[in-house]
DNA sequence: GATCCAATTGTTATCGCTCACTTACGGCAT
DNA sequence: ATGCCGTAAGTGAGCGATAACAATTGGATC
């Protein structure tokens, strides 16, 4: 009944009113403070359960020195990785307490860039964390305002700004290593778009594999992380007898180099080994399955929220958090080599 | 200089007080209300950019009667539907003046789906667009304040409440219709989790097409919309000779499909043909490429906040949107039946 | 030049909360 | 009893904007 011709919300001083108590008295309950007495507690926490009140975080952010907001910037969220760890943000953002502010880019320009921090910045966001997978977007840091706490994913970008990110250049490593280790006498690279910071590590470190072995670096392949380019790329390789060992910069690309491979009658593993990267899903299930090097994106992303509520209430620790080691997955695409038909 | 030992950020009346206004000319420039003098505008609008002013958009959600924030509540974004759907409604909402929240449900259960809800009354939306695949989430309406005006996504939820939605009924009839045109005497289906709305409408879309053709429906194998789970059903229909046909309620599984019947021997389309749902980014280049069902996930979104911000504005015109068709995509996966062999 | 009215601009209250104080209370040592 | 002190609870200001209404302005009209 009370509730029914309720035409405005319940607020702080309705709470207040019914438990007997002061506004200032609901705000501890809210606020969690101590110095309240069990039995006053129970009382107002009563009184809110009854006025169904939920605190106005509008008001709260207005009225307290932080919003308990933390804006994330990132690019397509469309994408496996991207998406993975955002959702991972927001679950440890929300445990922490903090809400989550979105602000996507629509395109890796000035303008959207801008207009994402503008977003950002109106909100009055306690902190920032940055999907930074393009130069672009990684220099979006210079502008937020400098009193905010800013951690950036998936990219090496300032000194000064703390990072979190999977080491790509490992995991490139380790894919070419593996292909050279299974006999291959070189290994063929399909690379991602070069304005991704990801795409160049990932080159990095396929040439310190083959600088490794004294193998020289054969001619890479562009593509743009679409299996229609790994496609393209595939049936360039497919041309070339000398091609047996090719590793993919993402695994979509994989599966159009696959694709180009079985059009083309080479057999994968047998004639020729793929290894990809990211472990998508359904990269378990290609023909062959995908043999591929697996990132946490999960572990990125409470890392990164970890770090800048570190940041945040100050008791950062400084040092830079040291880049999660992928691990290689291997399936059905990699196999040893046995010469040259 | 001004602004270097700026510890506080501007606020109208810094604005005000350079532009030798009064604040509230400065509120209605924000505004974008008529009613102010060319000339003093573009003082007011010099003395922003000078300060470098954003509006506080906690102070103005408190302060005016609505947030221009949308809520949305969605399951796991991780997947390609829902994260495509809600880039979309954030790019529209964006352009329309909205700032979108997203509350993500960590499991499909009574807590998970109060927490969201809470979450989002909190915030004080001015809508909210409900991402509705299972029974469970589809219920978290009745839970949100029933003067906030609400669409549903991709499930009829009520009457009272608006949907949009992909014809899920007439994508799965397009899929089985052109099996059967395609001479195949029945058709087999991998269904998804029962408790997703648009699993059972798919099976509803299959049933409906055998039922038009007089052909008797064999038993549902149900997956869970995992590759693997596909892969378990396609095990079981590759043993049987008189599977020659197929329909998989979406692309993940059918993947795992086409992979069953590989491992068994089976040619795909030559010996069974195989049809998914989605469209998902690599379809096109499975091995053979995958005969789907494309969902235009951004229309979905697009129309849903359309649909919102016309309920928010009163201009709704209270007439139910009509389905979104879906559309079949014509690949390898699937060729005239030549009899069994 | 006086008058009037619409177009501009200004003033004050208010939104729902937290912050920084102040006040009331009750137990203990003196 | 008296005074002291720590704990519990209350008071009033202010966050940064919008809303509602009041006041001023300037151009058209007579």
């Amino acid at each position: 009944m009370a509730s029914a011709n309720q035409a405005r919300r319940a607020d702080i001083y309705d709470v207040a009113k019914l438990a007997g108590v002061s506004h200032q008295t609901v705000s501890r309950v809210i606020n969690q403070r101590d110095g309240v007495r069990e039995k006053t507690k129970s009382r107002v926490l009563d009184a809110m359960a009854q006025l169904d009140y939920r605190p106005n975080v509008l008001a709260q952010g207005l009225a307290g020195r932080r919003s308990r907001t933390i804006g994330v910037l990132t690019f397509d969220t469309r994408m496996y990785g991207p998406s993975s760890t955002l959702m991972a943000i927001e679950a440890s953002g929300k445990q922490a307490g903090y809400r989550i502010a979105v602000a996507t880019l629509k395109a890796d320009d000035r303008h959207s860039v801008d207009e994402a921090i503008s977003d950002l910045r109106s909100l009055r966001i306690d902190g920032a964390i940055v999907i930074a997978p393009t130069e672009r977007t990684a220099r979006a840091i210079d502008a937020l305002p400098s009193e905010v706490p800013v951690v950036a994913l998936e990219a090496e970008v300032r000194e000064d700004v703390p990072t979190v990110a999977v080491d790509q250049v490992a995991g490139a490593y380790m894919a070419t290593n593996h292909l050279i280790e299974l006999g291959h006498e070189t290994v063929w690279h399909v690379a991602g778009p070069q304005d991704w910071r990801e795409a160049q590590l990932r080159v990095v470190g396929w040439r310190e594999a083959l600088a490794t072995h004294d193998i020289p670096a054969p001619a890479v392949l562009q593509g743009d992380w679409s299996a229609r380019s790994g496609y393209e790329a595939g049936r360039e390789l497919a041309e070339r007898s000398d091609v047996t060992a090719i590793f993919v910069a993402n695994d979509h690309m994989a599966l159009g180099v696959l694709y180009a491979m079985h059009e083309k009658g080479k057999r994968v593993p047998e004639d020729v080994s793929v290894v990809g990267f990211d472990d998508i899903p359904g990269s378990d299930f290609c023909i062959p399955p995908l043999t591929t090097i697996r990132q946490d994106f999960d572990e990125v992303g409470r890392r990164g929220l970890a770090e800048l509520i570190a940041q945040i209430d100050g008791t950062s620790d400084g040092q830079l958090t040291r880049p999660i080691t992928p691990s290689l997955v291997l399936r059905g695409s990699t196999a040893i080599f046995r010469g040259v038909r």
